[in-house]
DNA sequence: TTTTATAATTAGACTTATTCTAATTAATAA
DNA sequence: TTATTAATTAGAATAAGTCTAATTATAAAA
């Protein structure tokens, strides 16, 4: 079936969570958020909606540890992980042509700049180990 | 219960495949390649050895759309993945300094240069669309 | 305006990757 | 030998996500 790309209740819905959270929600986080807002939708409903606010480029989808999180910060911007509480910052620094050269060089892949997870450990994990 | 790290037969015939594996294979694939050594172990030793084996730093983990991928190469580099096949390769080229500092200063993080996950497409894959 | 076609939603079964649990086996220390 | 503890096992449990079949909603055609 071809999709109409109707604005449903449903999909604005799933949109306007996306957009009130800086924090790159899970899509079992996004339910919880839709849940206090009094919004119980299916399982289906909410996957298929990410998958198709995510195709039609209305936000960004990233692939991080065992579960996606979503963004509504859809400018080119690359992520960053704390190895310690999981929490996931953006990257707006963007890669240095030479590297990415370099890399596409060594390894003969057309580079895709929009989809790099860096790690590492933030500023408040730090603060609280040392 | 503290591990007391010995080389079981089970862990040596897990360690053996990965450095067999230049793919990355997951534990799904892991215990394809197992079984047809003639080798057939409980889920849980596979995962269980899987965690020992990287804790001990014999092999490294790498997350990788939905499954961890085992790499028995623990020297310093990056990996890359083909968006159209998924094939996971190999990256040596080093993050630039400067730019590692612009993202540290950037974001606040400490970074761990150990994690970097890069997208693209592969050389075959784009010999094949063209 | 009624019918028709098809898109979207729903509930819930199913799959895949992984972890957990309790029992058993193996190996080392006393 | 016996006690202790590590490692393995089988299988149940969990979590994220997909799939299916039925239903509802919407838009286009008659």
């Amino acid at each position: 079936m071809k999709p109409k790309g109707l604005l449903t209740p449903q999909r604005k819905a799933i949109l306007d969570v996306i957009c009130a959270s800086s924090d790159h929600p899970t899509a079992a986080e996004i339910m919880d958020r839709l849940r206090e807002r009094g919004c119980q939708f299916a399982y289906g409903t909410v996957y298929n909606t990410l998958k198709y606010l995510t195709e039609t480029g209305q936000i960004q989808e990233l692939r991080v540890g065992e579960a996606c999180r979503y963004d509504a910060r859809t400018e080119h911007h690359h992520h960053i992980q704390c190895t310690v509480c999981g929490k996931v910052d953006e990257v707006f620094a963007p890669i240095p042509k030479e590297w990415a050269g370099e890399v596409a060089r060594e390894t003969g892949y057309l580079l895709d700049q929009d989809q790099l997870l860096l790690k590492g450990v933030c500023a408040s994990c730090r603060a609280q180990t040392s």
